[in-house]
DNA sequence: CGGTATCCCATGCGATACTG
DNA sequence: CAGTATCGCATGGGATACCG
């Protein structure tokens, strides 16, 4: 059973099954899907990163949100975070597998994407010049 | 090319590749995957359906927001619009062979995610019971 | 190095009311 | 029936400063 189909078949509010927004897995979606959620797990895949690479993968992020959306993921199982007591600390992080299968998924889109902007560009294009 | 891969590997700033949130390909993700987008698209993978359906379906939506999302999935060609100017009048959305095919590789990913919920339970009450 | 704390703003969404 | 107009709020995220 997928997570989103058919919203709002259940009873009468908050649908029985899986698409209201508090739904555990929606949550995931959201999560791993944010503005900067993509790109981390994105970085992730070819291996284990620390914080400050991670940083400077992601292009404008702060470190607060940097660290926000890390510690979801991590809460959500997407991703581990070992610590190395030193001085100065290491931090590294690793996609689980769990996140591994679901970056796979979710890259699929993601390149999908890329190789459909001219089309999404003419559909714009179209939609604005004319009505 | 995928579309978030790698961000922030151009130049210095606004980095070259596909994940600048201005990016076309990231806005078309953002229109498609937000709160109502996936309920939406999904909702018309079994064929065409008019306004009140949808409204139906996507249970708690307002039609301010119902028509709103539409029209941004309409604007980047994932779905048509079609009114037949009768009265009173009746507007029939269907997805395009485009977002067809989105629709289906978010399908995946949405198949995906519920079917690990359990996982992410799991995760998140380790994370939250010992930290 | 790898964070937290604080403040602020833009966006998305909800509720309600009205219209061609 | 299929919208638009208006208001108001919660959330995600940016900027900056400070800490173990």
């Amino acid at each position: 059973m997928a997570v989103g189909l058919q919203a709002g078949q259940g009873p009468d509010e908050a649908s029985g099954d899986g698409f209201h927004p508090d739904c555990p897995g929606h949550v995931l979606f959201r999560h791993a899907t944010s503005r900067w959620g993509i790109v981390l797990m994105t970085a992730l895949r070819p291996g284990p990163q620390r914080f400050h690479l991670l940083r400077d993968r992601a292009v404008g992020i702060s470190e607060k949100v940097l660290s926000q959306n890390l510690r979801e993921l991590v809460r959500d199982g997407l991703v581990t975070r070992e610590v190395e007591p030193t001085t100065p600390p290491r931090v590294t992080y690793a996609l689980t597998s769990l996140g591994s299968q679901f970056t796979a998924r979710l890259g699929a889109v993601l390149e999908w994407v890329g190789d459909h902007v001219p089309d999404v560009l003419d559909a714009r294009r179209r939609y604005d010049e004319v009505g």
